[in-house]
DNA sequence: CAATTATTCAAGGGATCTATTGAATTAATG
DNA sequence: CATTAATTCAATAGATCCCTTGAATAATTG
């Protein structure tokens, strides 16, 4: 019978994809390039690991194809092979956060008392922004806002907020993301605003999520 | 700052969830508890593990929260701890088939070739039902059907179909299912049921699936 | 063509994972 | 209360994983 041998590859084959998320850096990596394209340097810069470890990561990535890359110039750039990449991270996201008691801990101290407000479901955003009511706040680095970010949202990364919060309408409510559902930086752009007397309020997930959900999303890359 | 912490942590905790679904053994088991729920040496036995290495497959899974146990007698009964885990799987899933060059030649090799027809979605199912038009059919061993099974089907394990066969209206298709997308016992029915005249097809998806959707689903345990 | 930049390759030690074995718990049974 | 059945615990060897280090490969630049 080779039903059995059969039930065995496929089940052995499921869990290679899954060891290829089996390790924190490389869920990092995965977040990164949730957000778009990237060389292995800076992915390498951004996750604080070693360019060769970065690269033995990203290999193993592209192995159990949650990646792909192409070359231009002497430059590799990597980035997620699909959607349902993003979908997969979600599921695993929620889970994790659903029945183990760690992350929940964490996250209510880390993010929770941070924002005690209902985050914005990415459909109300939309309407509200057709409706011209809201600011729509991207936080992350240029590079990931550049690489596409959503529609007419403008982009102060977390450091620049102070500096740069006359470009907001102060009548306005302010609606920021970033990478995730636990991304910290809208939590603290969010966070920073309510002090200064902004209203404002996070979107519920980043980028990724909303892109999942089958929203427009704006480049400026030309 | 403690935000780079807080992500190593959290991400730290994602990786838990995915190392304990990178292994095919216990996604294996997994697929057994989807079904419903287990005593250990039930799934020592349908596994094929020794009974020891199968409780240590299955406290993995509890310590990331994937599975939750009872003591009932002087046995243990694991079950899934809630539906999010067999999303999660079945996205696990979706990934490897879409991006797995391995997992795609597998799955076509073993059962694509089987069944050249497309499998009957869900709604669609539910529609014919009830409007009678079809005879539902579940090819589980008898515990996996009484712990849970499609409304009205009727339960014939692969094993005894040819024996059985009168059992079943000629007049009528026949929709057959089992455990999830992969699970061959439904290929193998389907076919043997075309061999015999029988009008038939699968189900897109078993019993997880049908779950997931949020279709009612009928128990024969008292 | 030599020098530089970005990435990959190869090898190593230390940690972790897996299956096996046999003993230890725990709860039911005679 | 001794015995049996179901599960867990503990210890072990072999395999695999992870990071570091230093060298090798390509593509670009002067």
């Amino acid at each position: 019978m080779s039903t059995g041998n059969f039930k065995h590859d496929l089940f052995s084959q499921f869990a290679r994809v899954a060891k290829a998320l089996s390790n924190g850096h490389r869920l990092e990596l995965l977040e990164f390039l949730a957000q778009g394209e990237r060389s292995v340097d800076a992915l390498a810069q951004v996750s604080g690991l070693t360019v060769a470890n970065t690269s033995q990561h990203l290999q193993q990535l592209r192995q159990t194809g949650l990646v792909i890359n192409r070359k231009a110039g002497h430059k590799v750039y990597y980035r997620l092979s699909g959607m349902d990449v993003s979908a997969l991270l979600g599921s695993l996201r929620e889970v994790a956060e659903r029945h183990l008691a760690d992350v929940d801990r964490l996250v209510y101290d880390y993010l929770k008392v941070k924002d005690s407000l209902e985050p914005v479901p990415a459909a109300q955003l939309l309407e509200r922004v057709r409706d011209g009511l809201v600011t729509v706040l991207d936080v992350r680095p240029p590079e990931e806002y550049a690489a596409g970010h959503l529609p007419g949202a403008i982009n102060i990364p977390l450091a620049e907020l102070e500096k740069q919060l006359d470009a907001l309408d102060p009548s306005q409510e302010v609606v920021a993301y970033c990478r995730g559902p636990h991304c910290v930086l809208a939590f603290d752009a969010v966070s920073k605003l309510r002090e200064r007397g902004v209203k404002a309020r996070r979107l519920d997930g980043g980028l990724p999520e909303w892109r999942l959900e089958g929203f427009p999303v704006e480049s400026s890359s030309t």
